[in-house]
RNA sequence: GCCGGGGUGGUGGAACGGUAGACACGAAGGACUUAAAAUCCUUUGAGGUUAACCCCUCAUGCGGGUUCGAUUCCCGCUCCCGGCACCA
């Protein structure tokens, strides 16, 4: 007999793949569509390992098996060819950006086409590329034409080692999220996208999408959307008024005193010429100073000093104390906020400082109730607290209460409603080379000006020193920087920085349903006709960076009707968040030296038992740990495979009821992306056709479609050995028979208090009287119940019997 | 602190509220072999009981609850992982 020689057919299938073209897609309006994606890669030079393929695999597997149900597919690849690593690597080894991503491209492309998928290698696209960077400049001066790109001074942080600005979604806890250095904050005129105009939205539409939970639940916490009120408010004896936001309105009546963010503009003129400018101007440069650097510390550096200024008795219930405080942010809200005892940092300051403080709301508790009142503890958020102030109010639960105390402060003109967000506009500009340059240009006379679009693409020129330092690399380009007004004609000098490279990864789904044209960023018949993305797979690390940005960029074409796929602009239907792969408990690294390479195991199993593994080694989209000897098991299973089917094949109409259960089943789980369990019930099967010996001819097509999403080389080996002359992927996935389910026996456990005590068999048509009869009628039940009264017996059809007894 | 996700054998993991540990790895024993590898067969949660088969008890992080029945649902803890964190 022939042995399994997986390497010999996964050579042979991929050749034959490619040169048939049959995974080339195509529009075609009379059938369905499936737009399948993978988040493309990010090219660098160390390659693949197994935990970038996991996804690959998965997406394949889905992609087959929409195949296979009559789907016209689009799966497509690509590369997210900017960016700072290409340029720190090409700067270490005394390369050009280019070139090492060049190199970096061709070798990951061959591990990705090793994996064997359906890849649509005819749409490759290449954000680094002038032809696509064109649009992603093109999308930038739309943008720009409706005044959502904009440049403002803006304190923002920058990366002392990437020297770069970097957007708030790309600092991570203080730090860079490429390199890890310590951001700092530098005031700098830098390039925004509006992207809180969309906050609402961006927010609202997750509701709709089919994405994980915890990806929802990041997005919708980086939005940080807050209801509540805006207090207007005097200054006493200044012809200053100022807004104050307050999320928790309930309380307000309590609030005792103010304080003022230290960079806050307006602080200036309420010290003034007063004896409090100096101590307070002293203050707030040490705080800032602290804040620039990052290293202020919330909690330790509880700091304040009094501005000597009052709110005029905004509530009828006094004046209130004007504080500078360290723990105010200018940019949240108003920058100025009311205190009251029921905020845990207003407490503690007002205890420091010994401001007066009030309660409006008490806990339920009268021994702590007296404590509160006393201001002997903090309390707040409590949902169960008790308002006692205003009388109108009164005796109202706190949490419940918050409608209540909108409505009462409008009606009392003290305030408005309002909605603050945490998110920040995304600043998009980089002090860095490898990158889209943005197209403006500067004019003494005319200011700043958009490129005309019929001079898109701006390249990148290449006579630059572009290692960093500090300054845009772009700047050092006479070639580049010296250009013509598009207005005046004039001498004029092109913005130097580039953008994030987020910017170049929030629209390529869309050029994908159009790689190659060369007059618009894609047809509208074809973004129509492919978009939205049906399942989009990738890694979580994105639920706040590039999946964010790309509904944004997808939600503003939208409104600007330069694509109307979806009415909201969603831009994923589905998304499912690939597991992680871990290696000796710690997420694989090049530079932790856990790397399991791809290469050396497809040499020794072959492609699909690594595919087989990849998806057997746990649930798709939790963290697994990589057992090194895993893969064995699942080569195990494909020779078995191989001998059965290279074996002689009973010709039988005989049905075989695991057959039509394992259909049933993969089908299921494939579906519901469990492809774990769909494996191992695969497994099931030949262990029980190889013990039996028994698979037909009929089943036997029918299971090699069943393994070919997972198993597509050998299952188009297989198909061949059953005498077939096309590609099984030109098969329909097949259907199991629902009644030879149903006329199979079944195995009946029977309970005594909840605790099996035997099984029996029955037949689906038996009476519930006939089974319990049965039931109780076998050795072990009987010697277990004589002794005892049965109480009740519980039946749930076909499940279980289970006997109460004393 | 807040928001997610998790805790099941030696290991990865399985289980619409219904036989806990499927499937696989590893391990042990056996067959084949001069031998090893490969392959095949058997055993493999812990404890008890038995000459043996049987059988019994305990066991899904901890403590309660709901239920005929809970890994699954509810309440309260705890530990691990991830995100956010001065957002008023």
């Amino acid at each position: 007999m022939n042995k399994y020689n997986p390497q010999e057919i996964e050579i042979k299938w991929q050749k034959i793949w490619e040169e048939s073209g049959m995974y080339k897609s195509e529009e075609n309006p009379d059938k369905p569509k499936f737009y399948c994606l993978d988040m493309f890669p990010y090219p660098s030079g160390s390659g693949l390992h197994v935990g970038h393929w996991r996804g690959y695999v998965l997406s394949d597997v889905v992609a087959r098996y929409q195949l296979l149900n009559g789907k016209n597919i689009l799966h497509p690849m690509g590369w997210d060819a900017f960016g700072l690593p290409a340029e720190n690597a090409a700067i270490k080894n005394q390369s050009h950006p280019s070139i090492y991503t060049k190199e970096a491209i061709n070798n990951i492309r061959r591990q990705i086409k090793q994996i064997g998928t359906m890849i649509d290698w005819s749409r490759e696209i290449n954000t680094s590329d002038p032809s696509y960077y064109k649009w992603t400049q093109w999308i930038f001066l739309q943008l720009y034409k409706n005044g959502l790109a904009y440049r403002k001074k803006a304190p923002v942080n920058w990366c002392p080692s990437c020297q770069t600005v970097l957007a708030n979604e790309q600092v991570v806890s203080g730090e860079c999220e490429r390199c890890g250095s310590q951001v700092i904050n530098k005031d700098l005129t830098q390039w925004f996208f509006k992207i809180t105009d969309f906050a609402d939205d961006l927010l609202e539409d997750l509701d709709g999408l089919d994405w994980p939970e915890r990806t929802k639940a990041l997005q919708r916490n980086w939005i940080g959307k807050s209801e509540g009120v805006i207090f207007r408010e005097k200054v006493k004896d200044l012809n200053i008024s100022f807004e104050v936001y307050d999320s928790v309105p309930q309380t307000f009546i309590a609030q005792t005193f103010a304080v003022i963010a230290p960079d806050h503009p307006l602080l200036k003129k309420l010290v003034e010429g007063t004896e409090h400018e100096k101590p307070v101007m002293d203050f707030v440069e040490k705080i800032n100073k602290k804040k620039l650097q990052n290293k202020f510390d919330v909690d330790k550096d509880l700091e304040g000093i009094f501005t000597g200024r009052y709110v005029d008795n905004p509530f009828g219930t006094g004046d209130l104390p004007i504080w500078v405080a360290s723990y105010v942010l200018s940019d949240y809200g108003t920058g100025i906020v009311n205190c009251s005892a029921h905020d845990e940092r207003d407490f503690n300051f007002a205890k420091k400082y010994d401001i007066p403080l009030n309660t409006a709301m008490l806990p339920k508790d009268s021994i702590r109730a007296e404590k509160v009142e006393k201001l002997e503890i903090y309390y707040g958020r409590d949902p169960e607290g008790i308002l006692q102030l205003p009388e109108e109010l009164k005796g109202m639960k706190w949490i419940a209460a918050k409608e209540k105390s909108i409505d009462y402060i409008e009606k009392k003109e003290l305030g408005y409603r309002s909605t603050q967000y945490k998110i920040r506009d995304w600043l998009i500009s980089r002090q860095r080379y490898w990158g889209a340059p943005i197209p403006i240009v500067y004019c003494d006379k005319c200011g700043e000006m958009p490129v005309l679009e019929d001079q898109l693409p701006i390249e990148l020129p290449d006579d630059v020193e572009f290692k960093p330092h500090g300054k845009s690399p772009l700047k050092e380009s006479k070639k580049f920087l010296y250009t013509k007004c598009p207005s005046c004609g004039g001498q004029a000098t092109r913005e130097t920085d580039t953008m994030d490279t987020f910017v170049c990864s929030s629209w390529y789904y869309l050029r994908y349903a159009d790689p190659t044209n060369a007059n618009s960023f894609a047809d509208k018949d074809k973004v129509n006709y492919w978009l939205p993305v049906d399942f989009y797979f990738g890694g979580i690390e994105h639920a706040v960076l590039h999946l964010l940005y790309a509904r944004f960029i997808s939600k503003a074409l939208t409104k600007l009707g330069i694509i109307d796929y979806d009415d909201k602009g969603e831009p994923f239907k589905r998304l499912f968040n690939i597991g992680m792969i871990y290696l000796h408990g710690a997420k694989m690294s090049k530079s932790k030296g856990n790397v399991v390479s791809p290469d050396e195991l497809i040499e020794k199993y072959g492609t699909d038992a690594l595919r087989g593994y990849e998806m057997f080694i746990g649930p798709a989209d939790l963290d697994s740990e990589w057992q090194v000897q895993g893969i064995s098991g699942v080569y195990r299973f494909l020779e078995k495979v191989w001998n059965i089917y290279n074996s002689e094949l009973i010709d039988s109409a005989d049905v075989d009821p695991l057959v039509e259960k394992t259909i049933k089943t993969v089908t299921l789980e494939i579906e519901s992306v469990h492809p774990n369990t769909a494996i191992s019930h695969l497994m099931e099967l030949f262990n029980h056709l190889s013990k039996n010996n028994n698979l037909s001819k009929q089943n036997a097509e029918r299971i090699a479609i069943l393994l070919s999403p997972f198993f597509p080389h050998l299952s188009e080996e297989l198909w061949q050995i059953l005498g077939k002359d096309k590609s099984v992927f030109a098969e329909t996935w097949p259907a199991f028979n629902e009644e030879i389910l149903s006329e199979e026996k079944i195995k009946l456990p029977i309970q005594i208090n909840g605790k099996v005590r035997d099984i029996i068999e029955i037949n689906s048509d038996m009476s519930e009287e006939e089974i319990l009869n049965l039931a109780k009628s076998t050795e072990k039940i009987k010697s277990a119940i004589s002794e005892s009264r049965v109480i009740k017996t519980v039946y749930i059809p076909l499940k279980i019997v289970n006997i109460v007894i004393e």
